[in-house]
DNA sequence: TTTGCACTGTTAAATGAATAACAAAATGGA
DNA sequence: TCCATTTTGTTATTCATTTAACAGTGCAAA
């Protein structure tokens, strides 16, 4: 956890890796300069909260023409990423996982979603969105040969449990549950849930509220 | 804004959730009680936690048997369902629409998706995953015939934009956008913003992090 | 009875995150 | 040249959220 950027605060690692999107969007209009108040509009936080992120990842920019997007993208990539590359897993290759990987392709060319795992026979041994697709007996195998560390679970609730142990069995150390079902990982692994019901809820909510 | 339960915290509605869930799953179990701790083993967070949440929802449980599964249940519902339901609607009838109306199917009694909205014409007039797919064309017709207040963006990047306003024009209050496309809505529709690639690059920077 | 235990409910303290405030610097006029 | 404007970088402050601390309560067992 220690770093020559001591201590990222969890919430500005997200940013970051929003700051890079809105970075990409104004690079690809052809600018090569962005205010930090452009970059706050797109993503509907402040201009001094995009200012102190970036004060927090010592990049500074300069006073007349705001920050140089190519050098601030790269220097994200420095913290965010891993400098060879991680390899993802998908888990569940209904629906769900196929929007993930459709959703991710190409985006991103340090994290490679590289193998597709799934209990139905009629899916293994064919790509799904040009993702090979396996059985999940196969997956300490593949996960072991392709050095996957990271997992993202898009079963069915019922599956979840036995596949989160299947994970965590063969060395996956991050993983994204997408799934409503409550799951337990060992000290080690890092657990991310998200759950798209709630986010409905959520809104819904506001929107009540906000008669 | 101002209701009976003054001033709930936004990380506790989304918590409220996330309970009425953990408890749905033990009352499926047979059982009738539970502890604060048992709720929070399930959802990774603080008993303490739990019992603040249910404090400031007026909910008080038992000393000896915990909390009333079914009341507590009944007292979350109040809180955050809209008492004749609300409806919702899928722009994108993609991999992701789809995925999230079988996500959704079932769970929620008071949130409905009632109507899917797809640019392609040969999704429109049939239903997909149970849904009615119509031309977003008719987005503003249908809306507002139906009554829709929520809508969930699911459509490709490109876009985003477009559709967003016209979900806006239509009546819409509240949007959960999973689009990686920056989009703006006026003061009064409520904006919630997913980004299933930041994520991923959380989980994979916190797991380059502990190696 | 009375003691110990396992809870809840609530106030107080600590932590974390966002916002405000403002000095400093560069530019383009007046 | 000097002033107004615009923007960054940073510290101080406020706000939100979590965690800690602990009193109160009911039950069970001795």
């Amino acid at each position: 956890m220690e770093d020559k950027y001591k201590e990222i605060p969890h919430k500005t690692i997200e940013r970051l890796s929003q700051y890079r999107r809105a970075l990409q969007i104004y690079s690809e209009k052809g600018k090569n300069h962005i205010f930090s108040h452009e970059i706050a509009a797109l993503l509907h936080i402040t201009a001094v909260q995009v200012r102190r992120d970036l004060m927090l990842i010592g990049y500074s920019g300069s006073l007349r023409k705001g920050y140089d997007i190519s050098d601030l993208i790269m220097l994200i990539g420095n913290i965010i990423d891993s400098p060879n590359g991680q390899k993802v897993a998908v888990f569940g290759m209904g629906d769900l996982g196929t929007a993930l990987i459709n959703y991710f392709r190409g985006r991103r060319d340090k994290l490679q979603i590289t193998a597709g795992f799934d209990i139905s026979p009629e899916k293994g041994g064919h790509k799904i969105a040009g993702i090979y697709c396996y059985s999940v007996e196969r997956a300490a195998e593949i996960i072991g040969k392709e050095d996957i560390r990271i997992g993202i679970l898009t079963v069915p609730p019922d599956q979840a449990d036995d596949t989160v142990r299947i994970m965590v069995d063969s060395g996956i150390k991050g993983i994204l549950n997408y799934t409503p079902a409550p799951v337990e990982v060992p000290d080690d692994v890092y657990l991310e849930e998200y759950n798209m019901i709630s986010s409905i809820e959520k809104v819904a909510y506001y929107v009540k509220e906000q008669k």
